[in-house]
Order: C-alpha cells, then sequence, then structure tokens
DNA sequence: CTTGACTCTGGAGCGTGGTCCAGAGTTTAG
DNA sequence: CTAAACTCTGGACCACGCTCCAGAGTCAAG
C-alpha cells in the first residue's frame, strides 16, 4: 500500500498528529481512506496539501483564508487566487509601514535620551507620560 | 470635580466600558480613586494613558509589552528605561526584517502568477504545494 | 500470541483580547 | 420623588490555533 498513517504523515509535515486532526475538523485536510478500524490513511497528495498549508500560514494566512485558497484552487480559479494573494500582501506591507514608524519613533527617543540624570530629562518617559509615541 | 466616570472615559478613548475594566484587571489603567460607591473616578491623565495603551496595541504592541512600557514610566530610572526601549527597538525590527521575507515572498510568487489559465500554472498554488519560498 | 507502538474519540485547557450578561446598587435630571 | 441612565461584581462566552488527556481499541514485529 502506498497509504501512510497520521503519524508519518505528521512527521513528514512537521506537525504534530493532533494538529492534523485539527485541521480536519476545520475542514482542511480530509485523509483520503479509513480502514475497518476507523484509522486515517493518507497518501502522498495529503502530505503536498499539508505543507501547502503550512506554508500559507507562514505567509501570513489564516487558517480561514487557507481554507478559502484551498476552495479557489480546487476551482481551479487562478485569478481569485492572485487576487487573495495581492490582498495579502496589502496586509503585509501595511503590517511593514506600521512597525517602520514605530522603530522611527523609539529610535528618535532613545538618540535623544542621555540615559542618565532626572526623568525629567528623558523623552522617553516624557513621551509615554504625555501623549505622541507614534 | 475634574474627574469622570468610567463611561465617559471609555468614550474619550474610543473603548468600551468593558475593555477599561478588562484593562483594569490586566493591571494596565487603575481609576484615580473611588467613590463610597465603589464608583470608580479617572481624571484627564488615565484619558491619555488609555489613549497610549490603544495607540501603542495599533501599532502592534501586544498588552503585555504596553504594560511593560508603562511600568517602566512608573521607575523614573533613565538607564534602564533607555535599555528597555532599545530592546524593544531590536524586537520591532526583527518583527520588521521577518515581515519583510513575508513580503519578497509573496511578491514574487505574484509577479511570476498570469492570472489566468489552469490551476497548474499558477506558481502561487505550485510554490505552495510544493517546497522552498518561505 | 504477546508486547509495544500506534491510533481512535470526545472533550478540556491555554493564552490573547476582549464582549456580554444578570442582578443589584447609585446617580442625576426633571 | 421618580425614572432613566449609569455603574458595580463575578463569571460565562467568543474566536483562534493549537495541545493534551483518558480510556479504549488496533497494528506490526518477534
Amino acid at each position: 500500500m502506498d497509504s501512510i498513517g497520521i503519524g508519518t504523515l505528521a512527521k513528514r509535515a512537521g506537525v504534530s498528529i493532533d494538529t492534523v486532526r485539527y485541521y480536519e475538523r476545520g475542514g482542511l485536510l480530509a485523509p483520503k481512506a479509513r480502514l475497518a478500524s476507523g484509522y486515517r490513511r493518507y497518501s502522498e497528495l495529503e502530505v503536498a496539501r499539508l505543507r501547502f498549508i503550512r506554508r500559507a500560514q507562514a505567509l501570513g494566512f489564516t487558517l480561514k483564508e487557507v481554507r478559502e485558497l484551498l476552495a479557489l484552487s480546487k476551482k481551479r480559479d487562478v485569478a481569485r487566487v492572485k487576487r487573495t494573494a495581492q490582498e495579502k500582501l496589502r496586509d503585509v506591507e501595511e503590517r511593514i509601514a506600521q512597525l517602520e514608524r514605530v522603530r522611527t519613533g523609539l529610535a528618535d527617543l532613545i538618540a535623544a535620551c542621555p540615559g542618565h540624570g532626572r526623568a525629567a530629562d528623558c523623552p522617553i518617559l516624557k513621551a509615554l507620560g504625555d501623549e505622541e509615541l507614534t
């Protein structure tokens, strides 16, 4: 048989068995078949699918979005897959821009702080106590 | 009286009353005083503090991190404040770097996707399904 | 056949960041 | 004074993405 059990699947995709079952409950990944005993059996296809899920997650997609992505890929709707990826890219870019504003704010405060002396002279404390650490 | 109730505070900071109490449970924001009835009273200082919490959150800080930032301002230890701010800066820079890797991965995939045709031709699905690019 | 590894189900628990509710008491405007 | 609006506490509940557990059954090697 070219089918594998849940433990092997999990190991090959680098996730836990519990995670595989969790994904199944969420409609993300169904076993190819079940033995009479109820044991799940998977093929290479499911290994690839599970890795897909993990990679998509690493790119910032939520499981809900991954579910949508998988549905789209079943329909072979390439245009919508691309659009979804573009939306995700915009999300990521926005998060980067926000974080860069934080970085600038923090760096400015650090540069202006003597690191000693009275608290009143510390621009970091001033920014926290007053308003505008953005 | 120059003090305000929880409802006014919440409204002025754009959060719900429940959120204010939630922050209080988490040690982020205590009322200036309580009436004999137990009603919380706040001053302008708390309004500013609550707004600070929201801004920091909007910029990607968790409540735990916000709590640390606020604790810093109480300590009035300028050297320590500066050092912690520097650590925070490194955190932020690390997060930016991670997100930039995600952005590059997504952008490359989108650029390579024709946006039409068969699913087999879509590099987004292919790259996620196969291996590499994370 | 025995033993140890594996798998099953259902449900609880975790951390984050809240939201919502009941039932009671308080404050305030008319 | 009355009624509306406000606030109190404590605890339940939500979504997310897992993780862990018990207790029972199954599989594969020797």
